[in-house]
Order: structure tokens, then C-alpha cells, then sequence
RNA sequence: GCGGUCAUAGUGUAGUGGUUAGCACGCAAGCUUCCCAAGCUUGCAACCCGGGUUCAAAUCCCGGUGACCGCACCA
């Protein structure tokens, strides 16, 4: 399906649509509809029961979305604010724009506007310092992150965070002791970040305020011991940077024993089978379509140790794109906020070794999942068997995503409408929400479910008047089965249960 | 940010200076209908925003906003 296609889908049915429509839009930013809100919470349940399942020393905590200044001068973030950058277009050097003027005879260029810089550069011919070609692009700021006034005299400054991971650096001392001083400790944070992106692209991958999923486990990297033998029969599409280096393209399914051997830590091996399991087995991409993309050291951040990204391949978008990744920051932020607020971040183990524990992240991009959740489960039925010309539809969410778990549809409206109603609410008390659908003829109510991904349409007819029984309908197979409405709520239950990663089946 | 293409009901579209702005799907009300977008009746709903040219602009021009593609960017 094109990104087109899908994203008009997606506003037709009120999943999602841009933000301040009715101003013409707001690059980058999105406004969620109660489905794609019911989805995008599943989503984000999902990940905190399956992650917060790994452990019990994993906890789930909420920390400020405004970040003051001090905090993001420490983590690095606040580098260079404020600075213009210009970009050789033959070798790609990055450039400080306000540098390059002064060199060239302009005084005061620190303080100009992006317009003035702009005409200067131009004027001058300034060629790029390093090749000498006049190949520079036109400058950019350089900083991403949104600033906000802070305080009655507005003279401090915070900034809205670039990603939810500072909060549990800054949370990790508090944490220490309330989990009770042990290592690993796990802090997840799920919630928005923001960042002034130049070019939002491609809907929910570019996104200038967006909803992350961040797990921080901080361990000592002497003793982080975990089961690799719960999960040693995956097979893991990998591509290994070094691969890459020698031109290889496709992912080769390698065991996490091997993955081990071929040098890479216990503790990570593990974390990227589980974030396999995730990826599979909660949101149920087909595991053909998913890679592990090792980056290399030009590509990832120089405090990353190690980072592959998890990647998913979209058709809409056109290829492989990311949706999570998992990074080995070393004791980088710690050792940053130690420094930087003048708290010593170390712990003392079991062992009483005195250690700055070091930093695995997870991270999983929430709406960029959303998105990927329709493309990738959305299917295009062709005309069926006679009487049932028409093409359709089927969003083939897993039940435990559904936004809409159970739709009750009476096959006549007068005749079985309060019966129909009755069932609906029995489910709801039940804690399983249930939508009645009134309108229309019987097979497009059934269409207009499967396009919203409704795994069970209930059908009231004029057997269950005789009897209390209804049909249950599956989404996937159009198979209907008459079951009473006594019991139906429990019958069905087990089929939103979310997985958790313990069970093995 | 640069270059190219584009912007008409909820969705997809027709409309090359004068149209009651057409069509399909959709949605709603009613009739009919005992199971997969059926049928009939009635109804709802649009020219992205701001300037300009013109007797007259959805249509031509300028600016803005937004979308798509390519480049750059993604700390």
C-alpha cells in the first residue's frame, strides 16, 4: 500500500490526520483519533508489559517533558546552540557559518539572522574551508531542540526534551534507592519528545513531536548476567556492519550463540532476542520483514559502543526503516550528569566495588510502530466467491492491539437492536469494550469492522431471540461460529491478553 | 533548506476565464432485507489561505501554507 493510500485510510476512519488542519497544517505534527489512540495505547501497553516483564527490578517511571538548561548542556545536547552550520556539498565537512564570515572580514556575524548570514555567504563566495570548492549549502541552525522561557523573570531557560531518555539518568539516583540499591536497574519512560526537525518527511517517521517508548537498563558491566538459553533457538536477521563494509545487503538469520562468539556482549545478544520476540510476537511483523541493521562508527553516536537499529520493511515508505534500536552507551550519561551537577552517579555493588553503571538502552519509536502496524498488517482482499464481488479491506491486527475488540451488529435494527445492546454492555462490564453497529446492511457494517481491524463481529439474529445464542464472526477467515451469550465475554477474553515474554508459546 | 510536481465535498476525482462546480464511493434518514460494501427514495457535503490581473478567476500571475518525489539533514 502507498503512504498515500494508507495515510488517507488512516484520516477517513479518524486514526490519525494532520495537526491544525483547518489552518492549512502544521508540518510535523499529528493529531491521534479515539482509534488510532485506542491502537497507539495497545501499543504502548504491550511494550511496557513485555518490557517491564524481563525483570522485576524494571520499573516504569513519568519524568518532566521540560528539561532545564543545565541538564542538557551536561548530556551534550545544548552543543553548539544557537550556531548556523553550512555543508560542503562536495565533501561534506560541516562548517560553523559564523566562523567561516569572521575569517572572511565580517565582524559580528555570531548574532545574525539565518536571511543576513545567507546573503553574506553568497556575497562572499565563501568556498568550503577544507576542499576549497565554493560548494557550500545555505545554512541551517544547527540545534534541534525547542527552548521555553522559564520562570516569572524569564530569564532561565528549559528546553523540551529531544528524547525521553534523560529523565531516567536524571531519576537514576532517587531510583537507586527506592529499588533498593540493586544493578541491573531498569527505567522505562514512555511519553512525547520534541525536536524542531528542518524537513519532516514521510508522516509518523519525522515528526517534530512524537511519542517514544525508552527502556534504560543500567547495570555494572562486570556482572550483567542474563538467560540466553531462554532464547536460544531464535534465529536473528542480522547485518553486521563489517558485512555491509564488504557491500552485503540482506540480513543472514544467525543464532544469538553465534552472535556471542562473533564477539558481541551476553547482555546484548539477549536484549536484541527479546526486542526480536517484541517485534514478532506482540506486534506479529512477519519475521521475513524485519532486520537488526548493525550502524557503523560514522554513523552512530560517539558514545555509542554499539547500535543496531531494528528496522521493519515498509512498502509504503520503500524499503527498510526504523522502528527501534538498541544502543550500548557505556557509562557516557551517567558519567556526563555526574559531572554536570556535581552528584557522584556511582553506586556501590554487592560485591562492594565502586562502579558508574553503565547504560543499555532500548528504544522503540511509537508512532512510527502505528504506522508500520497498518502497513504491514493491512491487506487488500481480491474479489471472493461469487455474491461477494466486491474488494475489500482487512486490517489484520493482532486481537490484543484491536482498537475496537468486539462490535455487536444486529442483523435487524428494530427487531434485534435492544438485544444487540444488551450484549454489548455485558461485554463492556466485563472490561472488553464493544461498539454497536446499527446502520447500513449487514455485509458492509462487517466491511466497515474489518477496515478498522475489529477481530470479532457478534451477530444478533432471530435464533438468538429463540435461544440466547449469537454468531461469532472471525475477521481473518469470515468463518462464523454460534456460541451463547451466556459466557461470551470470558470465552473471548483470552484473546486480547497481551504477551508477555515469560510465556513461551 | 534547495530543485521538481501538486492542492476541488469525509475519500478518490472531473472541470484551460462565464458551469445551478459534475461523477463515484461515503455518510445520514426512511423503506426493504435473516449474514458479508445488494436495491429504492430523500438528504448532507468542496474550489488551501492572502493579494493581484480581468466586466468576470476553481481556472491566469505573485506570495504564503501544506503534501509528494529527489538532494541535503536526522545532533
Amino acid at each position: 500500500m502507498l503512504a498515500e493510500e494508507l495515510f488517507a485510510l488512516f484520516k477517513r476512519r479518524g486514526v490519525l490526520w494532520p495537526s491544525a488542519e483547518i489552518y492549512g497544517g502544521a508540518q510535523g505534527l499529528y493529531d491521534y483519533g479515539p482509534s488510532g489512540l485506542a491502537l497507539k495505547r495497545k501499543v504502548e501497553e504491550a511494550w511496557v508489559g513485555w518490557f517491564l516483564g524481563l525483570s522485576s527490578d524494571y520499573y516504569l517511571i513519568d519524568p518532566a517533558e521540560l528539561l532545564p538548561e543545565a541538564v542538557v548542556r551536561a548530556s551534550g545536547h545544548l552543543e553548539n546552540f544557537a550556531d548556523l552550520e553550512v555543508v560542503c556539498e562536495k565533501c561534506h565537512t560541516a562548517s560553523r557559518a559564523d566562523a567561516l564570515l569572521e575569517e572572511h572580514g565580517v565582524t559580528n556575524a555570531e548574532g545574525l539572522r539565518v536571511e543576513e548570514v545567507s546573503a553574506l555567504l553568497a556575497e562572499k563566495a565563501i568556498p568550503c574551508p577544507r576542499c576549497g570548492e565554493r560548494a557550500l549549502s545555505v545554512p541551517r541552525p544547527f540545534n534541534l531542540m525547542f527552548s521555553v522561557e522559564f520562570g516569572a523573570v524569564g530569564r532561565e531557560r528549559a528546553y523540551l526534551r529531544p528524547e525521553t531518555a534523560q529523565g531516567s539518568y536524571l531519576s537514576f539516583a532517587r531510583m537507586w534507592e527506592v529499588g533498593r540499591k540493586q544493578l541491573p536497574l531498569g527505567l522505562a519512560v514512555v511519553g512525547k519528545a520534541f525536536r524542531n526537525e528542518i524537513a519532516p518527511r514521510q508522516v509518523l517517521f519525522r515528526m517534530r513531536e512524537f511519542t517514544q517508548a525508552e527502556l534504560q537498563i543500567f547495570f555494572d558491566p562486570e556482572s550483567f548476567s542474563v538467560p540466553l538459553e531462554k532464547v536460544k533457538d531464535l534465529s536473528l536477521p542480522v547485518l553486521r556492519a563489517e558485512a555491509r563494509a564488504r557491500g552485503e545487503t540482506e540480513a543472514t538469520g544467525t543464532a544469538p550463540s553465534d552472535l556471542v562468539a562473533a564477539g558481541l556482549p551476553a547482555f546484548y545478544v539477549y536484549h536484541l532476542a527479546q526486542e526480536f520476540r517484541f517485534f514478532t510476537r506482540v506486534l506479529r511483523y512477519p519475521a521475513d520483514r524485519l532486520r537488526f541493521l548493525e550502524k557503523n562508527e560514522k554513523e552512530r553516536a560517539f558514545y555509542n559502543r554499539i547500535h543496531f537499529d531494528l528496522e521493519g520493511d515498509l512498502p509504503s515508505l520503500g524499503g527498510f526503516r526504523e522502528l527501534g534500536a538498541l544502543h550500548y552507551r557505556g557509562d557516557y550519561d551517567l558519567g556526563r550528569h555526574s559531572q554536570g551537577s556535581g552528584t557522584d552517579l556511582s553506586v556501590t555493588t554487592a560485591t562492594g566495588r565502586h562502579v558508574l553503571p553503565h547504560v543499555l538502552e532500548l528504544t522503540f519509536g511509537v508512532d512510527r510502530n502505528v504506522w508500520a502496524l497498518g502497513d504491514l498488517h493491512l491487506s487488500r482482499e481480491g474479489p471472493g466467491t461469487p455474491g461477494e464481488e466486491e474488494a475489500r479491506t482487512v486490517w489484520k491486527l493482532p486481537a490484543h492491539l484491536a482498537p475496537t475488540p468486539v462490535a455487536v451488529l444486529p442483523l435487524m435494527r428494530k427487531e434485534h437492536g435492544p438485544t444487540a445492546e444488551a450484549l454489548a454492555l455485558s461485554f463492556r462490564e466485563a472490561g472488553i469494550p464493544a461498539t454497536v453497529g446499527l446502520t447500513a446492511s449487514i455485509g458492509k457494517r462487517y466491511a466497515r469492522e474489518d477496515e478498522l481491524g475489529t477481530p470479532f463481529c457478534l451477530t444478533v439474529d432471530a435464533t438468538t431471540l429463540a435461544d440466547g445464542t449469537v454468531t461469532v464472526r472471525d475477521r481473518d477467515t469470515r468463518k462464523q461460529e454460534r456460541r451463547p451469550m451466556e459466557g461470551l465475554p470470558e470465552h473471548l477474553r483470552p484473546a486480547f491478553f497481551l504477551p508477555r515474554p515469560w510465556k513461551t508459546a
